[in-house]
DNA sequence: CAAGAAGTATAGCGATCACTTTACTTTGGC
DNA sequence: GCCAAAGTAAAGTGATCGCTATACTTCTTG
């Protein structure tokens, strides 16, 4: 057994009352939004005392931080989980992409409604304030911008920032179309487009050389 | 008793108090988010008493949905401008309208800030609750991609249906982009993406037939 | 001028917000 | 079996929420 003596970490006991909040903060968060999940909402939801949240979280900020990285990081893993699978070329990779949101909701878990991406709604409810934050969604989309443009590269495109910025938004227009819609279609939709755009901007690939 | 004899509209006398409150709602809203926006904040910009507020505005949210609505027909009468100049075609129609958002703020007035689409931004806010304000936005959204299917079967294109949805998506993107990296560059992406799809999906321009 | 609509100022309503405090119980390794 | 960490229950903090109520002051106009 690990009685995790050894390395640092989590203190031993204790019956994950920490995971049971951030599983309902995922939730609560993404569903009904941020604002208007209170800490009464997200202790009753997580079967968690008031007192022990705030023994996990000092603020409710840094519990909507903490979130939104544990989202960042599945997102992350996920993608890498694609985009190694067997050999895909980076021009089939760029497809997994939109394949990937195209075909499961984009949020965390198997949440099934079209909400669509928790950083761009966190930005859009933090608006002027919290400054942490919204610096979090951008690093994050600056970091999507680089990895569809590196992949671009690797592909032969002419001008793989410009392709890159292209499905970028086209992305995000997928997952903002879905909320703005409440449908899913939007997210086929930018698939077909993205297509296009990579058929367009990618060298013919040739069938035998 | 009603003693407005002569014609309807605006009452007489009165100081605009409510064009203020409106006025004041689409800065604030906008700027900090509708929740982040509380009603003394609102009467405090606006220079407004609360019970002049409640007597123009039964509640905060039919506020916000005439905030949304005034929003939805300022738009609708931009768009109706820059199409209507002198003869566009409908493949630059169909560029025009990606120009208006690469070139000015989305915002109401000129408003400076990358804060994205209102309707979108509110439709993201609202989360689960306020059903009418989710079916306003959706059915803006869904005018728009019906506007966008128009021009493009006007243009020729052998699948309007979906150039339109595509180019709608690609709209929404540049905006929500636009949050989320807190940057107007997306909405310059959008407008190059958006050169390529029509390039792609329209017939050749017969320079002389 | 009188009337009445439109406005102001301000206090207060109950509810909810994020967060704290006090007092007690369970759990698990030594 | 002891003890500390991790947990629970529940009352209470001040602040703010959306909204109402009371009382007074302009303005415009028939």
């Amino acid at each position: 057994m690990e009685t995790r003596s050894t390395s640092g970490g989590q203190r031993r006991g204790g019956r994950g009352a920490r995971e049971r909040i951030l599983q309902a903060a995922a939730t609560l968060f993404y569903e009904e939004g941020i604002h208007a999940t209170g800490v009464a909402r997200l202790v009753e939801t997580a079967g968690v005392s008031t007192r022990t949240f705030y023994q996990h979280f000092p603020t409710k900020t840094a519990l909507v931080e903490e979130y939104l990285r544990g989202y960042e990081a599945g997102l992350a893993r996920r993608i890498e989980q694609k985009l190694t699978r067997e050999g895909l070329t980076p021009r089939d990779q760029l497809l997994a992409l939109f394949t990937m949101v195209a075909e499961a909701s984009s949020g965390p878990a198997g949440g099934p409604s079209n909400r669509g991406c928790p950083l761009h709604n966190a930005a859009v409810e933090a608006a002027g304030q919290m400054p942490d934050i919204r610096a979090l969604v951008q690093g994050n989309k600056e970091g999507i911008i680089r990895q569809l443009t590196d992949i671009a590269a690797q592909a032969g495109a002419a001008d793989p920032e410009r392709l890159g910025r292209q499905l970028a938004v086209l992305l995000e227009g997928a997952t903002a179309m879905s909320t703005s819609l409440d449908s899913s279609r939007p997210r086929q939709d930018a698939l077909d487009a993205a297509r296009l755009l990579i058929e367009l901007s990618l060298p013919k690939p040739q069938p035998t050389p």
